[in-house]
DNA sequence: TTAGTAAATAGGAATTATTCGCATTTAGAA
DNA sequence: TTCTAAATGCGAATAATTCCTATTTACTAA
């Protein structure tokens, strides 16, 4: 994650945060999570692999899948339920919310301290295990808004 | 909606909903209206589509599908993103928010009083026009609990 | 170093969810 | 009743994701 002079592009670090989730440090993974690192359009998993494609030509779109997946169990990731449902991630582990517009489906991040944010309890009726509280804004872009 | 002695089961007056909706008021409409005011599985539109082919044969699930579509932009609907993104509906217009097991997919409703919503800004930055404020909660539910 | 081994990958086939195209039917208007 | 735009049913098409499995690879421990 932090680039030194030692370790330029971060490779390594990337390496032990794989090593440190349980999982092997292999070149596939190593490219995927620096590109999650770096992709800020909350990609799907084509738009990961067409990133990468060029880069990493022997890459296949089924370990990509297979790696957000386990990204996700080892909670290296989090998972967006973008328009339509298709699935977008975010590699941004940092508290924040998203907004998404109702009609393309783009995604944006919104500053958490926005609104004050619910706390949720640790439990629902029907014994509900709380795990987490989603806020997500639906929205109309502003490209989106022009023609309608 | 309301059922009437003149109107056992509530036909005619799903019919004047359509109407004011500025719908046919055709039979896969009605059968689908009807099962999405007494359903509360959330349902998705396969689950819909079983739930009525006995009773209606002649229904196609291409029906359902285009039918909710309908539904979801005249309002008479509101669409959930069920796990894995799989479309599900809700008929219940009424304000609440919902559960979503993180295992197993199951919906539950959640009160709204439960927590104190946080009343959404009009815009965000980006100009983004805020048009609705989900809150979701990642649950447990307890038969995916017991196995894990 | 060098095997040995379990885990991971590539690539294609299969599955699932959803959409499309179009000939036929039908609700509601006139 | 007749007419017509709208709605339906059906199968084919597409898109997204998952499954299968032979091959490769990262790490282990000798
Ligand atoms: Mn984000
Ligand atoms: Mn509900
Ligand atoms: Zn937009
Ligand atoms: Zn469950």
């Amino acid at each position: 994650m932090a680039v030194s002079p030692q370790d330029p592009g971060g490779g390594v670090a990337r390496a032990e945060k794989l090593r440190a989730a349980g999982l092997k440090a292999t070149a596939p993974r190593l490219t995927i999570l620096e590109a999650l690192e770096t992709d800020r359009r909350h990609p799907s998993a084509e738009m990961i692999f067409e990133s990468l494609i060029d880069k990493s030509p022997s890459l296949s779109l089924s370990t990509v899948y297979q790696t957000l997946e386990t990204f996700l169990q080892r909670g290296l990731l989090r998972r967006i339920a973008g328009a339509g449902g298709k699935l977008r991630v975010d590699g941004t582990l940092q508290d924040h919310d998203h907004a998404v517009c109702r009609t393309c489906g783009a995604v944006f991040d919104v500053d958490p301290d926005l609104i004050k944010r619910p706390r949720p309890p640790a439990s629902l009726p029907h014994g509900l295990q709380v795990k987490n509280l989603f806020v997500e804004y639906e929205v109309l872009c502003s490209d989106c808004a022009s023609d309608e």
